[in-house]
DNA sequence: GAGCGACGTTGACGATGTCAACTTAGGATC
DNA sequence: GATCCTAAGTTGACATCGTCAACGTCGCTC
């Protein structure tokens, strides 16, 4: 769901709907989650909003643009949530496990955001320059905690870039595939997956520890 | 691709088309290569196949169950091209690298077929088990691995399953952001991706080392 | 050679993304 | 306050797609 609430019905200010670029974001979102990516589409989002169906090419040049918003939505929301995890965290030990955890529970919450986020229906990152920046501002969370970690001499020196990429990555794969269902029968296994997302970076943090 | 050459025209032993089946897979293999898992389709498959519309329903219940069988192709191909990697490492570790380079350089060689093997075109996967099972036996390659590498005390001891969970998380991560070109930036600094994610890989069996 | 079943075709239906042309409403301009 | 302008939304249409029902057709078997 789009994060900021706006005003539901017909509000003075704007002219015959009120907001239906967010009214559209919120049916997509509603259509997303119910019925994955691929059930979204512009004349449903627009049936939802209680509105005609070319109405939505007022705001979006076409369907992926509208995906490409909710989808830059995901991004952003994670990156705040990341942002707020590290700050709740003590150290940047604890920081990188935040992240773990956070990242994996978002995956978890909302599978078919996840999928769109990193999907293939908005294919052309170039094309929306704004979903990148949104996925490169929480990337940038991870880099920042792993300079911190180094300044505190809890992980190996080198570049912090690649070794975000390394967590990224180990955290990224993982929640993938439990959306995917890929580890249901290994996560029963063991015990949630935000634990075994946890002890996955732990494991990564100790290939960097200091020599 | 599918993998194994059969016949291209009008063979003996099958009917009118000599084996539609077959030539609708690589149809839409062509298909996923060019234009991304959203632009495979049956009446395009058909097309290419030069058959009729309807033609594919003889063969597939429907357009997932075409997707399903390329998505199916290529887990196993996968899992074939890691059981020859492993088998060409002369010990473990090297087996652990391989395995990381052997998938990396996959996902690159035809990104959009990795997409589909892993995206949400194939949803349920209660209703394919092919894929699911193609996927486990890739999988079971890392399990595998992950046990011999226990036996040579290159890794700690513990449950190999876990520890092919992470190891399969981090680079199938790695591999999915580098498709998804989320990591072009830093790639570039870096050597190339499979060096980077051999890297990755050592990362984590420093992790993994015995204490 | 009659029949049968697997294979493929034709034609149609509803739904979708998208375009062109039209209508409406709010704000600015005189 | 009448006029015009432009953003916002509507109507209608077109091509395409997935899918279904009904129909043709090939090659094998008894």
């Amino acid at each position: 769901m789009p994060s900021s609430k706006r005003r539901v019905s017909k509000q003075p200010g704007k002219f015959h709907h009120g907001d239906l670029r967010w009214a559209l974001l919120e049916a997509a979102s509603r259509l997303l989650d119910q019925h994955g990516p691929l059930g979204v589409g512009l004349r449903a989002a627009a049936r939802l909003a209680g509105v005609s169906q070319t109405a939505p090419y007022r705001h979006f040049a076409d369907k992926e643009a509208l995906l490409a918003a909710v989808a830059e939505q995901g991004l952003t929301d994670l990156g705040d949530r990341l942002r707020a995890a590290v700050a709740g965290a003590g150290d940047p030990l604890a920081a990188l496990r935040a992240i773990a955890r956070t990242y994996v529970t978002a995956a978890k919450e909302r599978p078919q955001l996840f999928r769109l986020m990193f999907g293939p229906e908005v294919a052309d990152k170039v094309r929306y320059p704004a979903v990148r920046d949104a996925g490169e501002r929480a990337f940038d969370v991870v880099v920042a905690t792993l300079a911190a970690a180094q300044r505190a001499g809890q992980v190996r020196e080198g570049d912090p870039v690649e070794q975000a990429v390394a967590h990224w990555s180990a955290v990224h794969g993982f929640a993938s595939l439990i959306v995917d269902g890929r580890l249901s029968g290994q996560v029963e296994r063991a015990g949630g997956v935000a634990e075994l997302g946890e002890r996955l970076a732990d494991l990564l943090r100790w290939g960097m520890a200091p020599r």
